[in-house]
DNA sequence: ATATTAACAGAATTCATATTTTGTCATTTG
DNA sequence: CAAATGACAAAATATGAATTCTGTTAATAT
């Protein structure tokens, strides 16, 4: 049995890919920096991922895992008002955009690169947003904040669309940058499209 | 007295320019093609306009006018209902891009250079069609069909944010684009939103 | 006088070539 | 025999000389 507490080299190629990246901006990142940075080859890299691409594409990866996870806890948490987990879940997504672009701007850009020509891996990962964003639309039409008539796919979408200006990485970067209160704004516009009406 | 029925040289100048642009794009374009269409040496359009950029600029800024027209239109038929006028703002807005990418993908292009660069340009230009919204806003607000606590302002400014995957360029331009369904989906939702709540 | 031109300098762009990088694989190492 | 290397061909990218383009201006035409 192998002690697997040492992080695996998948792994730690993908890190080394980070901090070069982070160094040196994805455009001068090379595979041979890379090997160099863990003491290998880069034949021996290419024994882990097929290409430098997929390198790239798995450190992109893992950064959406990671902003997944507190999204999917905010989700999940059925106890709280629909309202809340919805408000606490844009912000935590835009907060998360924001907090990227400023400390990691190299990886910021590829996030955005990938947004832009790796359809597949959007589409996954936007899927899986939408499933969130759609259990928390039926936790609230099922409890009666949310119009009974909606659907919840439709309204997660339309949610997603509706609040696209504040997670794009094209819109993120844009300058002049929206504002909290934008958010705010458009938040409570469409809240209050989804809320029930009551006699 | 000159007979004015003939188009001056520099409109003259940017319709060869437009022409120019929708031939070659925007990288092939160049002063000396502008002016051989017209017949006149290169120097020449230089007593009309500064520089090359403002050119390009112009006849950016020629697209927006057209664009607007219509849109100004429906912004000022008082006469109608605020939710009818804004949809049909929205669509009016909406097909004006997709037409525009589909029949003119060059200059569309450069529409969307400039949103990324000419930040006074667009702002201009976004305050316009931000003044257009407020109004219709103002009178559905007026005459009871939206929220009377919405300010005009900001109910027109997270209207803009919020159907931004359907007018921004880059989203335009995005694949998959959206649909027709995602545009309703997002309007009923911001609609619902602003109209007020009958007892 | 005013509109236009043609010649020009400096800036920007292209293009051919030199260099680097990617991805493979036969060989080496532990 | 699994893990890694280093030498290699093909692809991508950087470099710098040659060309084209922009913007100015003195000269020309109307």
């Amino acid at each position: 049995m192998t002690p697997v507490d040492e992080t695996s080299l998948p792994e730690r190629i993908l890190d080394a890919a980070e901090g070069v990246l982070r160094r040196y901006g994805a455009d001068k990142t090379n595979v041979v920096d890379i090997a160099k940075s863990l003491g290998m080859s880069h034949g021996n890299i290419y024994r882990h991922f097929p290409s430098k691409k997929a390198i790239l594409n798995a450190v992109a990866g893992r950064w959406l895992q990671v902003l997944m996870k507190p999204l999917e806890a905010i989700a999940a948490d059925s106890d709280r008002p629909a309202a809340e987990r919805l408000k606490a879940w844009f912000d935590c997504l835009r907060a998360a955009k924001r907090r990227k672009l400023r400390d990691d701007p190299e990886l910021f850009l590829m996030h955005q690169y990938i947004v832009e020509n790796e359809r597949e891996m959007v589409a996954q990962h936007l899927a899986a947003l939408h499933g969130l964003v759609q259990r928390i639309m039926a936790d609230g039409i099922a409890a009666g904040e949310f119009r009974p008539e909606l659907d919840p796919a439709d309204a997660a979408r339309a949610f997603l669309l509706g609040t696209v200006a504040f997670h794009h990485p094209v819109l993120v970067m844009q300058n002049p940058p929206t504002t909290d209160h934008d958010a705010e704004l458009v938040f409570d516009l469409v809240l209050a499209g989804l809320r029930a009406q009551f006699a």
